[in-house]
DNA sequence: CATGAATAGTTGTGGTCACAACTGAATCTA
DNA sequence: TAGATTCAGTTGTGACCACAACTATTCATG
């Protein structure tokens, strides 16, 4: 069987796709960095603030973020000494250690979450207006639950 | 005034677009692994192939690449070390390296191309449906139109 | 022309991340 | 309960990438 060549508006579609990405990417890096912190950092601050105790175990907080065990240990190294985080550890399973928000880590979200929240609705919500924007959450369901359907077989 | 934080269903938009990125990547990333090539190596193979005598100038495929002149040596010194790239210099302008396709990974690019296809196909295109794939295809054309908008003011 | 600015590319350095190997702790099993 | 297995996390190592500094070449301006 030959392959199944990508016709023209495939193409288009998926180049338009994987080009924007990093652009975009760096748009939203780019607005965060004045705060100094990368969006790597901010996700683990929001994570962190909505879970109870604002705290959560390594290996979730890992999952959670998609990143290796090794990964997640990087980075927490790098907030814990900005003083943003501290390791904490669990009393009833001595294995685990808690990521654990400080004040100071929780007042760093407070000041950049605005301005994130910000640069989210110029460079994503507002070109893709409230119509779009259900479109495309729509059409990522579609891609998301077909990745772990495909996971899981 | 005050930040006009994200409501319940742009922030479903926004975390179910953020969180399944990596997760697509990592699928591409793992459909061509066992070719020995990274998508960032494919992407490269592909903008040569489709240039004029096989070859760019290490700028121009750095910018179609987005990616920085030292990031762009870099990984052209893993390809040539490889024998799929070759770098030759330009008789009229001697600042200028071309990056120029071999044969050996022309051959690659050929070997990969159809996995790679079926695996856009299988992650992306299949899930969203032809006018899955139109739709999005419009709305990163937005993005991308309000990113350059921004850049150039 | 002559010189200063712009352009193309590489190298030094440092940040981020994954994989493999390892420690220590909990759990399962016989 | 002894021994094997699984689990949580860290460390060693190497890949990839960006920024800054540098060389070499070309262009632009007087």
């Amino acid at each position: 069987m030959p392959t199944n060549w990508l016709d023209d508006s495939e193409q288009t579609a998926w180049r338009n796709f994987i080009t924007t990405l990093p652009d975009l990417s760096a748009a939203f890096e780019a607005d965060l960095a004045p705060h100094g912190i990368t969006m790597g950092d901010y996700e683990v601050l929001v994570f962190l603030s909505e879970a109870p105790d604002q705290r959560m175990r390594m290996c979730d907080l890992a999952a959670a973020l998609r990143l290796s065990p090794s990964g997640l240990t990087r980075r927490l190294d790098g907030m814990v000494k900005a003083g943003w985080v501290e390791r904490s550890a669990c009393s009833s399973d001595r294995r685990v250690m808690y990521a654990h928000l400080t004040s100071t880590g929780l007042a760093k979200m407070d000041a950049a979450a605005p301005d994130h929240v910000d640069s989210v609705r110029r460079h994503f919500l507002t070109p893709l207006g409230d119509d779009g924007v259900q479109q495309l959450s729509a059409l990522f369901t579609l891609i998301r639950a077909h990745l772990h359907k495909l996971q899981s077989a």
